[in-house]
DNA sequence: CAGGCATATAGCTACTTGGTTATATAGGTG
DNA sequence: CACCTATATAACCAAGTAGCTATATGCCTG
């Protein structure tokens, strides 16, 4: 799992995966978004296809790549139990405020 | 949310915040649990305080680290439109074995 | 105030990483 | 087959990181 958090420890590979989220795109679609040469973008979609975050099929001399969700189920699995708590904390700030309207939620 | 995702990509890092999802702790505490040396162990602890994933507490001469839970909620919204996405796939897999015996339960 | 306990910082080393340019590989097309 | 397009790999460099040992800091206690 380690390298599932490493891999989106990048912003360059976080915001690829946001443009595989829309569509399945080919290499020189993302090395065009990123800015970055297209070796660079290869080499951070090799860190993506490592951690399991993205699948390539070739299509003549493209690769597309695509998401693959499971990694992220994973990390999210691995959310879990703090989701609960601050879920909870969140039900009771909800049930203190109640009544009011505020804007800003505090700690207290 | 960088700083949060390559504090996260640790397994030492992630193995001290389970331990602070119980409840607080000392340094001393965490020294223990993950086996490092001290130093090495506070020098994850400034990693995870600066990533806003934890505070200290001063008393006496011990250091309680306690969560944070916030950055672990940013993450949560990040993921947010991939859990939606997963989860549209898990409907459809559903909605197939609609008269199966659901071996996955479900929130209510 | 001396000494001990708990923690942080400094300084070092080996390794990893994100970026580059140059080159290799593989498939399509004249 | 020669060449172009698309992508991957190699080789290199600067910067960052995870670990260590040694040292500084801060607080308590006798």
């Amino acid at each position: 799992m380690t390298s599932t958090w490493a891999a989106l420890a990048d912003p360059h590979r976080r915001a690829m995966l946001e443009l595989l989220r829309e569509s399945p795109r080919p290499v020189g679609d993302l090395v065009a978004s990123t800015g970055l040469s297209q070796p660079g973008t290869s080499k951070h979609l090799r860190v993506l296809r490592d951690a399991g975050l993205v699948v390539a099929r070739t299509e003549a001399q493209r690769r597309i790549y695509a998401l693959d969700l499971r990694p992220l189920a994973e990390l999210d699995a691995w959310l879990e139990p703090y989701r609960r708590r601050w879920e909870r904390s969140l039900d009771a700030l909800e049930q203190h405020l109640d009544s009011q309207t505020s804007p800003t939620p505090k700690e207290p």
